[in-house]
DNA sequence: GCATATACATAATAAACTTATGTATATTTG
DNA sequence: CAAATATACATAAGTTTATTATGTATATGC
């Protein structure tokens, strides 16, 4: 059967402040490239984060308090590392959950079946 | 644990053409108003949709020949039903198997487990 | 009779993203 | 070794898509 080659920009929307809280929760460190490529390495490019997008939030976050930086100089460039707060760790929470339960709704509504490969 | 009274409008945007298709592809024949009250009622008021945001929808895909209408009296008042056209078909099931195939990416992506009740 | 429900429509506004642009360093490849 | 690509940040302009508000009108329940 015929594999997007990427998502609908329509569809994605929506959830990268899920996406980016999940993955600080996961990795404690992380700066925004490496966000950008993280993200389209396990979708496979199905999913890309413009920068355009990640960086007005990443910077949303910061100044909601949900996230903390540490700029650092690798060689003579910079790197911006994003820690999540307390705050943000159970803001991280609530988004998965809001997402999970999001997705189960969806599910009963275009009646489809849950995917079992991860079971 | 907490249950969302609606999810947050950010995580709904982008899934109403795929559930508006959906819904016509089940149904053949539904009016905008209809389509509002079936969606809440099946997802009990977790995902509601506004007018301001369907119909002017509706109208998009009527003229991108995806709908066709056919306006009734019924009393002194009117509706609206619409029909998918055969074009309007294949666009239905493209949208919903895309946002199966997204449901999939997302689970491996935020690393979660699908819901077990419907299987 | 008045509030709520049914049923359409559209305009003004807001949110969130895309696209484009800008700056600068580092690495790969022909 | 020059050019293309990758790394790494940032922001402004424009687009899309929804929310909120408004408008019209009939029907029903209390």
């Amino acid at each position: 059967m015929y594999i997007c080659p990427m998502y609908s920009s329509e569809l994605i929307k929506g959830t990268l402040k899920t996406i980016v809280l999940k993955l600080l929760s996961e990795t404690k460190q992380m700066y925004g490239y490496e966000i950008t490529q993280k993200v389209k390495a396990v979708t496979e490019s199905k999913i890309v984060i413009t920068e355009g997008a990640l960086y007005p939030l990443l910077h949303q976050l910061e100044a909601e308090g949900v996230v903390t930086t540490e700029t650092v100089n690798v060689g003579k460039r910079i790197r911006k590392y994003y820690t999540l707060t307390q705050t943000g760790n159970e803001k991280a929470k609530e988004k998965l959950y809001e997402f999970a339960e999001f997705i189960n709704t969806m599910n009963i509504l275009l009646d489809l079946k849950p995917n079992m490969k991860y079971v």
